[in-house]
DNA sequence: GTGACTTTGTGCATGCGTTCACAAGTCACC
DNA sequence: GGTGACTTGTGAACGCATGCACAAAGTCAC
């Protein structure tokens, strides 16, 4: 049985995982793993051995209780009166997020989104491969980019079990995403990002992440629209509640 | 004073907005009107003329209870007993976020990414346009892309101010982005996107949001290492736990 | 060893978001 | 005009996430 992307990934049943899972820590502290992640790396690099949560809450953007609260749940890796080690909760965060294995994964679309995700460092960088390029257009079929070479859309499956792929990224138009989607499912993907513009179905135990540029602005507009003239912009009912305030 | 991007932008306080603004729309809901928007545009494009919420709510990926009360919060826009007007229902929305007006955007660091969302016809299709194109790469400078010559970023003030723009892009890598960001909001910019992995300090007043491919990657990592093998890769408190089950 | 100082970890309160369940309203059909 | 089927809009309950405030636990100077 299919179900949204958002019902699935929202509630956070990212099912097929044990019940009550490890100590459980909150959706909302998972994704902010990366994000410390990333700070502390950046400290690293600069030689910071030891930081407190005020300095590294700073670094991520983050207030420190929440800091402090986040990192609570995957253990006390902290030194009352000292701070946190930089190293040792780097490798405390990479393992819980499971960065220390390598993550084979499959791009399908090698459009121009497509390109600019394979030759994109960050990837590489953690510890995630992309293993297989695959795209329909003929045009494209047989390319070299970013040192792979784009395979023709049948050879999915293969690929799929040969590199035992368990990530899907999903750059195609929208029209043709579900059907990619589809496939990566029966060969065994169990997690998808999708890049195209439209929510995708699957099955219980799937994973479905989606980034949507389109969506992020609309928000930003929304949200401009209220600054500036909010005047400029009114709904009739603002304008009547404003005409009877001047009024009044 | 500078604030973090998390801080400024999660508690959706889109300050400089007018307190309360109108009926005030929970931030949640903000986020979901662009997916309802781009659901009812497919359901128009096939002819539809009304939709229940059961359906609306199938088609975006959401459930029907919470799309009601999503909704409600524009106004009542549906009938009893049948369902919404779906174009009455897009325009309605459309006017809500703002897209009844046209943003002028500057997309600044043409690289890869820059290069797929210039071209991405998403933007343009619903209200934005990209109205400037910037990098500091001598190289790229004076090439045209999507149509648009890419400039210098010492034109970047003049720009903004010429197209009245908004809403700035940011694309380059992550240690050119705080630059950037400072010279677009010192330009009069009041919404930026970020597609750079770090962490943007903004004053108030202004809203950041982030597209970050890397974290979601982690993300899925996170749920998929909980899937499989989650015995593959075991904690030490995980492991003691479980050896004493066994044992138990 | 002692006292002053620093910083973590966490119980508690608060607020936001989601879900449930149903009254109120609409339509079709007889 | 009345009846039954259907769907919206919303009050109320629940649960998750955040912010606050402080005890617990450590460091450092002397």
């Amino acid at each position: 049985m299919r179900r949204s992307q958002a019902a699935a990934a929202r509630a956070g049943e990212s099912s097929g995982a044990p019940s009550g899972g490890a100590r459980g820590v909150p959706e909302a502290t998972v994704a902010r793993l990366p994000l410390y992640l990333r700070a502390l790396t950046t400290l690293a690099e600069r030689g910071v051995s030891t930081v407190s949560s005020d300095q590294l809450a700073e670094a991520a953007g983050v207030t420190s209780a929440k800091l402090r609260k986040d990192l609570s749940y995957l253990g006390s890796y902290g030194t009352r009166g000292v701070g946190y080690g930089v190293d040792f909760l780097r490798h405390q965060i990479s393992r819980e997020i499971g960065l220390t294995q390598d993550w084979a994964v499959a791009l399908v679309g090698i459009g121009h989104l497509g390109h600019a995700l394979a030759n994109y460092a960050g990837f590489a960088s953690r510890g995630f491969r992309i293993a297989a390029l695959v795209d329909t257009d003929p045009a494209q079929i047989g390319k070299k980019v970013a040192g792979l070479t784009v395979e023709p859309a049948d050879r999915l499956e293969r690929l799929i079990k040969r590199h035992r792929i368990a990530i899907g990224v999903i750059a195609t138009p929208a029209r043709a995403a579900q059907g990619v989607c589809d496939r990566l499912v029966a060969a065994g993907v169990t997690s998808i990002l999708n890049f195209a513009p439209t929510v995708l179905q699957v099955p219980d135990g799937v994973d479905v992440r989606k980034v949507d540029m389109s969506i992020e602005l609309q928000i930003l507009a929304y949200h401009e629209q209220r600054k500036n003239g909010a005047a400029l912009a009114l709904t009739p009912e603002q304008a009547a509640t404003l005409a009877e305030a001047v009024r009044g």
